[in-house]
RNA sequence: GCGUCGGUGGCAGAGUGGUCAAAUGCACAUGGCUGUAAACCAUGCGACUCCGGUCUUCGCAGGUUCGAAUCCUGCCCGGCGCA
């Protein structure tokens, strides 16, 4: 019997594991590969739903974390599913909360990229289960083996996650597609610890997946990915991928940082191990660049915070690279953020009125340019995908890049 | 005219004899954001620099002092009050 969420790969590329198909989800396909975006508190910062369509925009990732504190999963259930509440009929998924077991643990404060170019400090990563220890080294979560006890950042008060809570919280969410309760670990975790955390990762990966199963009805209705970790190190990486596929989820997401140089090469060999039929999510990573390394290594979803963060903050992105919309050498260009624009933005706006804009703390700026980024971001998908359907994979790539890295 | 308070870097505004090229905020400039703690963060913001410093600045002019944005004198300008 058919699993409620499912892949039908369509085409393949010949000189590389790209792929492209039709994700099956009980609220809609989505024609991979494809670029979901990012609606962590049940909103895509600065864009409504209704703008989803023109956007291009055909599914999106919610978190249950966030949803969990604020308004609770069960205002969630009652509005009908994360969905039917933000008024997006399409297909939805939301993250477990295991990427906060790092942004509010070992990476709180700190900047420490998902991406990283050269080898970063270690540091021990110690996790005990301890509040004062907690506030003391200002981390708001803390990992032992049963699940993470976490400081709301909203107002201090202590929580718990499991497998089973997170589990139980994102059928209340109600999301075509759930994600296992992970730890995602800091870049900047030793061998030992990655190797700690991962084999943590794969005992709440059985717990989520049971968990997910026993209930008939929500097992009925979401498919449930499994998230591969392992950071940087490629035998790990590899040992995650062959312990997780043979759980048997309906996907897989594959979680955590890479360095630079050998993403593309892991993510291959990732790929190579998990099962090919099934859908594979690259979560959080998202810009141009990376988008082309994780199709070429069959990487079937993506989604990533870039667009609207960086359109909040003022960066745009264009066919010929990013740029910041506040440079002063924008101040009377009147022309659109890029011409080869399809979104209404370009249409409309020029950089000296969306500059004016940021320079006057006007919420329509981060609006615009966040709008701007996410089309770019569907299109480049879109174009990525008519690229693979027509066998022209590589030279859409290659021309791209030319242009976008100038 | 008399009295009084005040004139500090683009603006606002600290400082009131040395630790002051001068707090802080804003503005400005540049850079960064990769499963959102983030409409955020970092750096710079007198000039030159061999990056250790050197030089010119706190209305203007003069003075006191080893040393002044800080004290004194005069002038100029502004606010307020009284004529």
């Amino acid at each position: 019997m058919k699993r409620p969420v499912n892949l039908e790969i369509t085409h393949r590329e010949p000189n590389s594991m790209a792929r492209a198909g039709v994700l099956r989800t009980p609220h809609g396909d989505i024609k991979t590969p494809a670029f979901m975006a990012v609606a962590t508190k049940a909103t895509t910062k600065g864009l409504g739903s209704f703008m989803y369509e023109d956007m291009g925009i055909q599914g999106l990732i919610a978190n249950a974390y966030h949803l969990y504190l604020t308004p609770g999963e069960k205002i969630v259930e009652k509005g009908g599913g994360v969905g039917k509440f933000m008024s997006f009929s399409g297909p939805t998924m939301t993250d477990s909360g295991g990427f906060q077991v790092f942004s509010l643990g070992d990476g709180f404060g700190k900047k420490v990229s998902k991406i990283t170019a050269e080898d970063i400090p270690r540091e021990a990563a110690i996790a005990v289960f301890d509040e004062d220890i907690a506030s003391q080294h200002g981390k708001l979560a803390i990992v032992d083996d049963e699940g993470v006890s976490f400081t709301s950042h909203h107002d201090g008060s202590l929580h718990r996650f499991t497998p089973e809570r997170s589990m139980e919280i994102q059928h209340a969410l109600g999301a075509d597609i759930i994600f296992a309760f992970d730890e995602c670990t800091s870049p900047a975790a030793d061998y030992d610890y990655q190797k700690e955390a991962m084999d943590r990762t794969h005992r709440w990966a059985k717990r989520s997946l049971a968990a997910h199963r026993q209930d008939i009805d929500a097992n009925d209705r979401q498919g449930i990915y499994g998230i591969v970790q392992g950071g940087r190190y490629e035998d790990l990486r590899l040992e995650s991928a062959r312990d997780l596929a043979a759980m048997d989820f309906d996907g897989y997401g594959i979680g955590g940082s890479f360095s630079k140089e050998d993403i593309l090469g892991i993510l291959e060999k990732v790929d190579k191990e998990l099962p090919d039929e099934k859908p594979r999510h690259l979560l959080g990573i998202g810009e141009p660049e990376d988008i082309f390394i994780g199709v070429a290594a069959g990487i079937d979803t993506f989604d990533c915070v870039l667009p609207t963060r960086n359109g909040r903050n003022g960066t745009v992105y264009t066919f010929s690279g990013k740029t910041s919309l506040e440079r002063a050498e924008y101040t009377e260009d009147f022309t659109p953020i890029d011409a080869e624009c399809d979104c209404f933005v370009c249409k409309r706006y020029t950089k000296a009125y969306i500059r004016h804009l940021f320079k006057s703390g006007e919420m329509l700026a981060g609006v615009l340019a966040s709008a701007h980024n996410m089309r770019f971001l569907t299109r480049l998908t879109e174009n990525i995908r008519a690229s693979i359907l027509d066998g022209t994979f590589e030279q859409y790539r290659d021309s791209f890049l030319k242009k976008y890295k100038k």
